[in-house]
DNA sequence: AGCAAATAGCATCAAATTGGTGCCGTTTGC
DNA sequence: GCAAACGGCACCAATTTGATGCTATTTGCT
């Protein structure tokens, strides 16, 4: 189905919190405890999504008592895309250029088929719009409007974004 | 994951085909079978593929002997919404629209959920794009450029594929 | 009339993905 | 040294998805 799973939710979630809680508290950590606290997400699972976003390098994590989690660079910095890379792994949106099928020689329809770069121009332009919307614009409160245009446009978009900090 | 299934793959497979085979043969109806001969796809998935756009009014059928399936409209007015619809349900993304969870009273998280609303202009971007790709565009031949821009740009984008026929 | 081709509708099944949970080890502040 | 919190691993249940078989009905052609 095209959508994005409840790991990439929960990590939005937990994302969108941090962010919060980074903005008054700077350097403060955010425990696991206190995302599931305040949200009804299984404990078990915001660890799991943060553990994944943590070897993706979009948070940092402290061990110990006073141990959470913190974000390693600013909300307009981390996109949509990256998190769902992390989370749900690269979208090959047609099977054509699945890790499976290509390992195994590759899609057999390939050579002839139809839709492959179609679809795939059109898996870009959704990748891309993943891609230029940051967290940023997903914050409440001072949220920067969504990148808008999509792919091309987006381009200006974010670079403008990116100049805000 | 954020992916088109198989289902929408040998949907697009069989629409393009069919649109070619249309744009030189107005009026002929192709048979399942001859969209399975080409490509390496089970006969059964195309005829329930076939069968759902059917139902949605993507593709007329003809039964007997020299029967098969021709699409209902014009490439053009097409679009890939239309089709992932028909195929996929409609899309979601966000756990807090779907049916399942509006009929039990809605999402527990809704209330205080701080990217509900975000995350769901983010999935009105990604689902206009769709819309906005039609059938045309997919084709190889002739092929009109992507709705490149996304929902803002594209209704000029569309409009303009529209008036072309 | 009868045969062959093709859709329509039904139910079923196996595999993959996903959501969710438990347990235990390690680190760290108090 | 104790409690809090992350890190890692394996596991399970439910849903979705890909795929298949069988039969009935329609229609063109001989």
């Amino acid at each position: 189905m095209l959508q994005l799973t409840k790991r990439t939710e929960y990590g939005l979630i937990a994302l969108v919190h941090i962010a919060e809680r980074g903005a008054v508290d700077a350097g403060a950590f955010v425990s696991a405890r206190e995302i599931c606290d305040r949200y009804p997400i299984p404990r078990r699972l915001v660890a799991e999504v943060l553990k994944a976003l943590q070897k993706h390098a979009i948070v940092e994590s402290q061990r110990g008592a006073t141990g959470g989690y913190a974000l390693t660079r600013r909300p307009e910095q981390i996109t949509l895309g990256q998190v769902v890379s992390a989370l749900e792994g690269a979208p090959p949106l047609t099977s054509c250029e699945s890790p499976i099928v290509l390992k195994s020689g590759g899609c057999e329809v390939q050579s002839m088929c139809p839709i492959r770069s179609p679809v795939n121009r059109v898996r870009e332009q959704l990748w891309g719009l993943l891609e230029h919307t940051t967290l940023r614009s997903l914050l409440p409160t001072r949220s920067a409007p969504l990148a808008i245009g999509a792919a091309n446009g987006a381009a200006h978009a974010n670079a403008a974004a990116a100049q805000l900090d």
